[in-house]
DNA sequence: TCCAAAATGGAGTGTATACTCAAAAAGCCG
DNA sequence: CGGCTTTTTGAGTATACACTCCATTTTGGA
């Protein structure tokens, strides 16, 4: 545990660093001999801080994970397009985190923990959703909006995979028109 | 290369093994080791028939991207329908080479000959979309149906990657709803 | 049946990887 | 400063990996 300064700078230096290259390159890139490199540091400190190399790619993961969910106090009151523009600010201003966020969910399955995580924080996201869908059509039933928004969030996720293969791809235009369809 | 049928038949076995590691385990299980044993191969048998363990690999990729098309010489008079029950057909009924479909788009970072021939091949896919919609309605513009057709194969693909992450989803379902939104 | 080409077994090579450890250096607080 | 704790260093370990080599066996056509 990290409770002198130095500590704290080197974690941090650790994480900028793994975070840079998974963004770059995905998990093959961020090898140990990688991250140190990066850092400046030698692999006796990563081990100092991190105790292994998959605690600090987790780390990096959960907080993009994470990233992708807008004000989550105010859950309740937010209409689809906040949501929508929401994921579009996060797709096309960290685009770092949102690379990384689709690559852990894919080649989850060595790690099934980090699927599983992926998995629990999508289904908070469809009911997120599909809240906003019935707050616009009052009349709209439950299990309707619910399925509109797993197509909604599908269409959302593979428009931004299809971003991360070729950055010229407009994707803020395309979510949303997905949105506009769903919505 | 391969001319005595022993050799065949071994080639054979080590790309069954292969499509299989790659299906349960996605690239990182696909071991040499793992590779000649589930095919009950060894080594030096595996570096007779293909030059490097990539080339193996990218041959099940290969076959998996190409199977998501059918039959590429009547394309242009198949219904958006078709072609939706294409894919829905390919996801269920051949899971392995769907999962790998996904699995070698996203971590083709790392080879980017694959991403490329990836995209190439979604480029292709959106055309054939396209020109479906455009037939169905001829009085649809030529961009407006191009945008539709990436929003449809990105949901598409979005929902396949759902399903692969949990089995449980209904993916048929959801992507009927999705062709019916954008069709 | 014979033989050249093809296929196989399996030990062996080099390398990259994650991770360890003990000693040295630096940081914090009285 | 002085004494204690934390942090850093960097060589070192074990292991898993892709790939090689070649003697041996098998194959299939003449």
């Amino acid at each position: 545990m990290a409770r002198y300064q130095a500590g704290i700078r080197t974690e941090t230096k650790i994480l900028e660093a793994t975070r840079e290259l998974l963004a770059e390159g995905g998990l093959d890139a961020a090898t140990l001999k990688a991250i140190c490199d990066r850092a400046g540091v030698q692999a006796g400190s990563f081990y100092n801080i991190f105790p292994s190399k998959e605690q600090a790619i987790m780390q990096v993961a959960r907080d993009a994970i994470q990233a992708v969910d807008p004000n989550p106090e105010r859950s309740y009151t937010d209409t689809l397009d906040d949501l929508v523009d929401a994921y579009i600010r996060f797709v096309t201003d960290q685009s770092d985190l949102a690379r990384i966020y689709l690559q852990v969910a894919v080649s989850g399955s060595a790690d099934d923990s980090v699927a599983r995580r992926f998995l629990r924080h999508h289904v908070r996201r469809v009911e997120r959703f599909a809240a906003a869908m019935r707050r616009a059509d009052r009349s709209l039933p439950d299990g309707e909006a619910t399925t509109r928004a797993e197509v909604l969030l599908g269409a959302l996720d593979g428009l931004a995979f299809r971003w991360v293969l070729d950055r010229s791809f407009d994707f803020a235009k395309h979510a949303r028109i997905a949105a506009a369809h769903c919505g």
